[in-house]
DNA sequence: GTCATGAAAGTTGTCTGACAAATTTTTTTG
DNA sequence: CAAAAAAATTTGTCAGACAACTTTCATGAC
C-alpha cells in the first residue's frame, strides 16, 4: 500500500469539484452520503484515516476533522486502536430541519409540524396549568398589548407567552422541541413584519388570539384552548406566507363522531 | 503574551482531571460550557486557535478538533483568517433529547411528545391520505395481523403502519420527525414487548386499535382519526411503562365550548 | 492439538512544525 | 485626509512523528 509510486493515480474520487470552500466539509458529506446510502453498513468497519486520506487525496487532519462531524452527529464511532465503525442506528441522535434551501413550501411544512406540537400542548396546558404558568402568560399578553398600543410588534412578549405555554404542559421535552421549532423562525419572521411597517391590525389580530387562547388555557378548557391555538397558529402562518393547506382545521365541524 | 517566560504557570485552566479519555471531547466540553455560560456571548470572537491550545495545555489539533464538534452543532463558527465567533444563535441546529440517564419520567416524556404528534399525523394523514398511502397502511396492518396469529411482535409492521401514517400527512418534516421519535424506542420497547412472552393479549389488544386507526383515516374522519391514534398511543405508553397522567384525553367529554 | 503468553503489526489520539489562503491592521504614499 | 500597499493575524491544510490502545499472529508449555 505504501508503494506510492504515482503511476497514472486512480480517478477513485474525483478532487471534489465545484466550490472548494471547506474541503473537510466536503469530504465529510461524500462519506455522509455513503453511510446513508448504504455503501458503509450499521456496524461496519470504515476504512482507516489513512485510507482515506489517500483515497480523497488530502492529510489526515482533513479526514480526521470531517470524521469529527460525523461522530459529533452520532453517525459514527471510533476507538482507539480498534477503528471506526458505523453507529448501529445512524442519524437517531439529533433531530434537524432544513437549515438552507428553505423554500416556502419547506417553510410551510415545518409551520405546520410547529402548529401540530403547539396546538396540543395548549391542549395539555389546559389540562395542568399552574397559577405560576398563569402569571407568566398574563404578564406576556399585557406585554404584547402595550407593545400594540404602542406601536411596537412586540415578538419578545410572543415568545414569552408560547413559551410560558409550552412550560405550562410541565413536560420539558416538548416544551425543550417548542423552543427549538419557534427558533427556526425568529430569521424570517421578524422581517416580515417589520417590512410591513408598525404593528397594524395584524397584532391586534392575533392579540385577541392570544387572549383566547389565555382565556381556555385559564378556564381548564382544553378543547377551546386546542382550538385557538390552532387558529392562532395557521394565521400566523399565512401571516409570514408559510400557510398551509387548510387555513383552519375545522374542528367544530358537525362530522358523525359515531 | 508571546513571552512564555515558563516562571510559574498560571493555573487558568486545570488539567482536566478525572477520565482523561477524550482530550478533545473534554475541551470541548469545556468551551461548550463557556458557550452556554454566556463567559462566551452570542456573536463574540472566541480566542484564537494558538491562544486556547496554550491556555488548556494542549496542541493546536486537538484544539481544532473540539472546535469542529462545536461548529458542527452550530454553536461556532469560523472564517479563514478573521477567527471563531459564538453563533448568533446557539444550539438552534438540532433536536436532541437525553440520551443516557432515561429515567421513566423522561421516557414518559418523550412518549407524550410523541403521541402529541402523532395524534396529529393522524388527523392530517385522514384529511389527505391518498390510495398509495392507504395500501401502505393496509399492508403493514395485514402484516401485523398475521403476526400476531403466528405468535410473534410484529415490530417490523408496526413501524411500517406508523411511517405509512406520517408519510400520509404529505409533510416530509412531520415524517422526519416521527422516524426520529419512533427511533428513540427501538431500543426499550421491543425488550418489553419480548420479556412478556410472545404475544399475548396486548398484542390483540394493538391490533384492534390499529384497526381503528385505519379504519378512520381511511373514511377520512379526522376527528376518529385523532381520537383512535390517541387511544393506541397511550395504551403503548402503558403497555412499555411509560404512561403519562391522563390515560386517555377525553376528546368526548360534554365540556361547555361556549 | 489446545491453550496461555508475548511479540508484532495496525489504528486512533496527540504533538510539533511548517506553509497556504484569507482577513485584518498598519504603514506608506498620493 | 484618502487610497493603496505592506505587514501582521488567523484559520485551513500538509507532513512526519510518537504515544496509547487493540488486534493478530507466532511462540512455547501442557
Amino acid at each position: 500500500m505504501t508503494s506510492a509510486a504515482p503511476t497514472f493515480v486512480p480517478p477513485a474520487a474525483a478532487p471534489l469539484p465545484g466550490t472548494p470552500g471547506r474541503l473537510s466539509a466536503d469530504i465529510g458529506a461524500a462519506l455522509e452520503g455513503r453511510i446513508r446510502n448504504g455503501d458503509y453498513a450499521p456496524g461496519a468497519r470504515l476504512p482507516t484515516e489513512m485510507g482515506l486520506a489517500e483515497e480523497f487525496g488530502v492529510s489526515r487532519a482533513v479526514v480526521r476533522e470531517a470524521v469529527a462531524r460525523l461522530k459529533a452527529d452520532g453517525l459514527v464511532e471510533s476507538r482507539q486502536g480498534s477503528g471506526m465503525t458505523v453507529a448501529q442506528r445512524p442519524a437517531s441522535g439529533s433531530f434537524k430541519l432544513p437549515a438552507e434551501a428553505r423554500s416556502a413550501e419547506s417553510l410551510s411544512h415545518i409551520f405546520e409540524l410547529r402548529a401540530l406540537v403547539e396546538t396540543g400542548a395548549a391542549e395539555l396546558a389546559a389540562k395542568r396549568r399552574s397559577s405560576a404558568h398563569l402569571a407568566t402568560m398574563y404578564a406576556a399578553l399585557q406585554g404584547m398589548g402595550e407593545a400594540v398600543r404602542m406601536g411596537a410588534d412586540g415578538a419578545e412578549d410572543d415568545d414569552a407567552f408560547h413559551q410560558a405555554i409550552a412550560a405550562a404542559t410541565g413536560n420539558p421535552e416538548i416544551r425543550r422541541f417548542i423552543d427549538f421549532l419557534s427558533g427556526q423562525f425568529s430569521e424570517s419572521r421578524r422581517p416580515t413584519w417589520d417590512a410591513q411597517g408598525h404593528a397594524s391590525g395584524r397584532a391586534r389580530a392575533a392579540q385577541a388570539e392570544h387572549e383566547r387562547i389565555y382565556a381556555a388555557i385559564a378556564a381548564g378548557d382544553s378543547m377551546a384552548a386546542r382550538q385557538a391555538a390552532s387558529r392562532h397558529l395557521y394565521q400566523a402562518a399565512s401571516r409570514v406566507g408559510a400557510a398551509p393547506e387548510p387555513p383552519i382545521p375545522d374542528t367544530n365541524e358537525e362530522t358523525n363522531h359515531g
